[in-house]
DNA sequence: TTCATTTTTTAACATTTGTAAAAAGACGCC
DNA sequence: GGCGTCTTTTTACAAATGTTAAAAAATGAA
């Protein structure tokens, strides 16, 4: 669980006792590809933490189903929107390889976080450092041109375009396939 | 400090000994309008409630600016990405009217997450509910045009459209102010 | 009120992106 | 290897949005 255990400690440092904690709740899960780990319209009582595998979050429209998220080695999946309101949420995230995951129940953390500060901050910790991440997308988004995002992608995580569809990642930068196409023809 | 007061309750459940301690902390700042509040590329070392007045944040690109926030009564002003990172920020705050603002200094509020596991959660809870806010921007932005997006906005926060020039709303819809224009006369 | 300034709308044209459909390429499976 | 399926690219055309500039409307100060 080298990954995960990564994961765990880069978020906020805890001592040994707390970290083992937190280690006691977590289950090792196996799941196939295409396999849909978060569902839309439903409550979601775990969260995940991928040791092995690339996974992408996605809402559906009236006519169209955009990406909006991947994850990876050491990216945890979690559907904040259902965890903090206790209500079905709008994404959905699919596994799009075979993957290796620990399981955490969002009870038992709730459990944890109200009984230990140390925690009570590692989970502080951990929706900041989402939060950033989700606004820096969301900035990125804003600002810069389909083109350029997908050339900051491939200067970023060059090993996640070889691992996913590009209809996935046109979708991911806001544009149609077709126009994805059309700037992999022009950057090349 | 009716709204501000109303804010902090409703983030999390505070027992009266750990609200006092929260409360202790504030002080409160009148700044006019155009006062730019949160600087990018500086680390800031406060967060604001918004007692009173609107603010909007922005960032610079090459050649634009883009609004991606609004704030109003009971929200609050804070650069997540300098307070968590230590670091300098992209966006900047400005006030678009004169503010009644409660100031909380940053340092102050570590000292009491590190303290009180009551607190702890509570800023937890506030990173979680700024998060979702975030996520939703994020994702309605993602699949709705803007059309759509600025008729929401109109049922949303109707008052808020009265307050703001259309340009900010233009570019926070994501669309130049010719385009929302078009989309006003349409609706009409 | 009147004038100057700012904000909002309208117009004409250029550019980008989308749609639909077909072609080309990649891949696994028998 | 050959077949079917899925992914990616290409094409032609349509639709939406951007750019630039000017006109109209609203706002605020003297």
């Amino acid at each position: 669980m080298q990954n995960t255990l990564e994961t765990i400690k880069n978020i906020y440092p805890l001592k040994e006792q707390h970290l083992n904690l937190l280690l006691q709740e977590l289950s090792v899960v196996e799941l196939p590809k295409n396999h849909l780990i978060i569902k839309a319209d439903k409550v979601e009582r775990s969260l995940y933490f991928i040791e092995t595998g690339v996974a992408r979050a996605y809402v559906d429209g009236r006519d169209n189903r955009i990406t909006f998220w991947f994850g990876m080695e050491g990216d945890i999946i979690l559907s904040y929107h259902s965890y903090v309101n206790n209500k079905p949420g709008y994404e959905s995230i699919e596994l799009l390889e075979d993957c290796l995951l620990y399981e955490l129940k969002t009870e038992a953390l709730e459990q944890l976080y109200n009984t230990h500060t140390e925690l009570a901050n590692w989970g502080r910790k951990l929706a900041e450092l989402i939060l950033i991440k989700t606004e820096e997308s969301y900035i990125g988004r804003l600002f810069k041109p389909a083109k350029e995002r997908y050339i900051d992608l491939l200067q970023t995580d060059p090993l996640l375009i070889q691992r996913i569809p590009l209809g996935h990642i046109a979708s991911y930068l806001g544009v149609t396939q077709v126009t994805l196409s059309r700037i992999r023809a022009e950057v090349r």
